[in-house]
DNA sequence: TACGTTTTCGAAAACGTTTGCGATAGATGA
DNA sequence: TCATCTATCGCAAACGTTTTCGAAAACGTA
């Protein structure tokens, strides 16, 4: 029979429920409640991460002092200091990032939101945030949203479970709502935004010349002798795809040409669209005899159709677009663009976002413009030399 | 003067010392040591991300039934859990995934040590595991190495130290020595391998047909009419340089060509490296009539060169390369790879890895090996009928 | 009514660090 | 010789969870 725990008694003993697999019993001498244990659980020890207790049970020291050690601290005696540094080094050990995470109330990690990393240019930002982060000491953590609105969501909510010290984003092309970021600007988390930013968000930004070079890119074609020039844009909701818009038309309007709805085109920056609106325009009475991408994978697209129907690129149309890449200088012919510079927004975003994480307090939100450069090709070179 | 805190007697009371920058004393009728405390440090709360001991707090119950009646746990009374779930949701409360996974002792969180980010490669491999790593449950943490050994081990120690629950990785072209990856395999961190591997190591891998597509690529050159046939092959320690130079010479082989050694040159996939191999072999007194190139970027840049040059492609020499993208298709000629699909290779080597950590005693390591296909296209079609 | 059962909850330990403070021994000084 | 100082170390709390265990109350059932 059972006996007490306590009194070791057998006759006062009842049971009392049977709760989580195991048999209750009450000592009603005792006044004590207590359960047969199984057996054994025959625990086997799993590979352990040494810990700084365990540096400290083998040199019979306390974990304080093992700490103090490693963490170069004036209370600690040179040589409990190199002792515990050597058997640190024996045992291998490591210290635990998420502990002293949780302690220090910081991660030391950066988020990262991006629609795509297979697009060259958010491939080249995220390059230059590792790159700014990686010499700061901070860890990055990437997330896709795949141009989903719900999906950078959840990233931006996995994130900050995380708790990350900061967030970079660049938003989706359909995020016209900013609750999810609104949320944690609120709470203090430091957040800058890049290329897509949302400007009813007082956050830092990095952005480019979305103006400014498609203004270039336009007055270029213009220049070159181009008089009816059309437009892919991307979504009307995208801020820099209505920005370079507005660059577009203000080239047109400074040299007197007609801003005609008909050539304005609102892609979605699929294939399919940007070759739509190429076909609409080809049908047309009169055809353009230049066209504006916003991005320059469209126009990429493009010159691969014009140059199947046989149509003379840059003689009877001549292409310009936003953003750069290696294709767009070793297709044929190659494609005038304006180039963004990905890395160095990169660079820039994460500077920024390190400093405002280490000044909370004191950073006032601003806005930097990375220069952009006009990079003239083929595509546009109507009145070639050679 | 000063009383002291337990007796509050004056005349009982010494200094003992000055330590941290507070005057330390000493009651003699007490025995105890105490020191004066400054004022009022004036602390300010911090913003606070709501804890769970909020919720208790406001309801009045303890922690833990909070955390039960947020983990779905049977033993919590209905009302209760929907009063914490109320509440949780006003206070807008986010469980810290540091302190759970501290208790854990799993982070949920995969490492990915790649090269380069910018190559489309890795940057579609890394689109493939997060897919479906974040479809899983799983966080990502990405680094990269830039091709240099040093900050490849500083990368894995990094991911070691946050405590990812495993490790995928593709080793830089310098890699030869392992013990950053053999210490931490030892204990039991599952690691996976893709691309480029090391055979040395028992890990899960995934990798290409790197023979087997270099042969493809090789045999059909053959067949379309070359008999010298050069290679460009990549770093010579490189394991998948290794492989697709067999296949290449395998092809040889098979059709009776000869190997020559003038023919191959390692190139540490640098542009000067490739343009210079490739000006050698222009300047011999044979030409080759074909090219076969370990990595599709060297022979782009051959490609741009011999147009410049003026050399016929395909006609005096042809091309052909391992690993597809979309600068290859866009190229005139159009070069003819051997597409190796990132993104598969990613979400297959994400699987394994996820197994690998769910299964973590039951698993035993295997190689993966992802099809390939031959895409043949204008840089290799000799004897095009149009 | 009395006893066993079930439901529900709280206390406390644990994860691995860091750090404020107390405590000691030895050193210093008058 | 005594008061004081300094150097060094340990204890314990804290970070935010989860989980084990125990306990009380509610609930049956005979």
């Amino acid at each position: 029979m059972i006996a007490c725990t306590k009194c070791g008694k057998v006759e006062t003993i009842v049971k009392s429920g049977f709760v989580r697999g195991k048999q209750r019993l009450y000592c009603k001498e005792c006044e004590l409640y207590f359960s047969v244990v199984p057996p054994n659980p025959n625990v086997s020890k799993k590979p352990h991460q040494t810990t700084i207790v365990d540096i400290a049970k083998a040199l019979g020291i306390s974990p304080s002092t093992v700490s103090r050690a490693l963490n170069n601290s004036q209370e600690i005696n040179e040589n409990t200091r190199n002792e515990v540094i050597r058997v640190a080094n024996e045992l291998d050990y490591r210290p635990n990032l998420l502990a002293q995470s949780l302690h220090r109330g910081e991660t030391h990690t950066i988020g990262v939101v991006i629609p795509d990393i297979q697009r060259p240019f958010f491939a080249g930002v995220v390059a230059g945030i590792q790159k700014v982060a990686s010499e700061a000491g901070y860890r990055v953590m990437i997330c896709q949203s795949n141009e989903s609105h719900n999906t950078e969501t959840l990233n931006v909510q996995a994130l900050m479970a995380s708790r990350v010290d900061g967030l970079l984003i660049s938003h989706t092309k359909e995020t016209n709502s900013f609750e999810h970021i609104k949320l944690h600007l609120r709470k203090g988390i430091p957040i800058v935004h890049f290329d897509r930013v949302c400007d009813e968000l007082e956050t830092a930004k990095v952005i480019q010349e979305d103006f400014e070079g498609s203004f270039a890119l336009v007055e270029h074609l213009i220049k070159q002798g181009c008089r009816r020039i059309a437009a892919c844009a991307g979504p009307e909701d995208l801020l820099i795809s209505q920005k370079r818009l507005n660059g577009y038309k203000a080239a047109l309007q400074k040299y007197g040409l007609p801003i005609e709805t008909d050539l304005i085109f609102h892609s979605s920056f699929k294939e399919e669209d940007s070759l739509n609106a190429l076909n609409n325009w080809l049908d047309m009475s009169q055809r353009p005899d230049g066209i504006f991408t916003v991005h320059y994978a469209n126009a990429i697209e493009m010159i691969m159709s014009l140059k199947q129907k046989r149509v003379k690129i840059p003689d009877e149309i001549a292409l310009a677009a936003f953003g750069d890449d290696l294709l767009a200088s070793m297709i044929e012919p190659s494609l005038t663009v304006y180039n963004q510079f990905p890395f160095t927004v990169g660079q820039e975003a994460a500077t920024i976002l390190i400093d405002n994480i280490i000044n909370k307090e004191t950073f006032v939100p601003f806005t930097k413009v990375i220069k952009g450069e006009l990079i003239v090709r083929q595509s546009s070179q109507k009145n070639l030399i050679n």
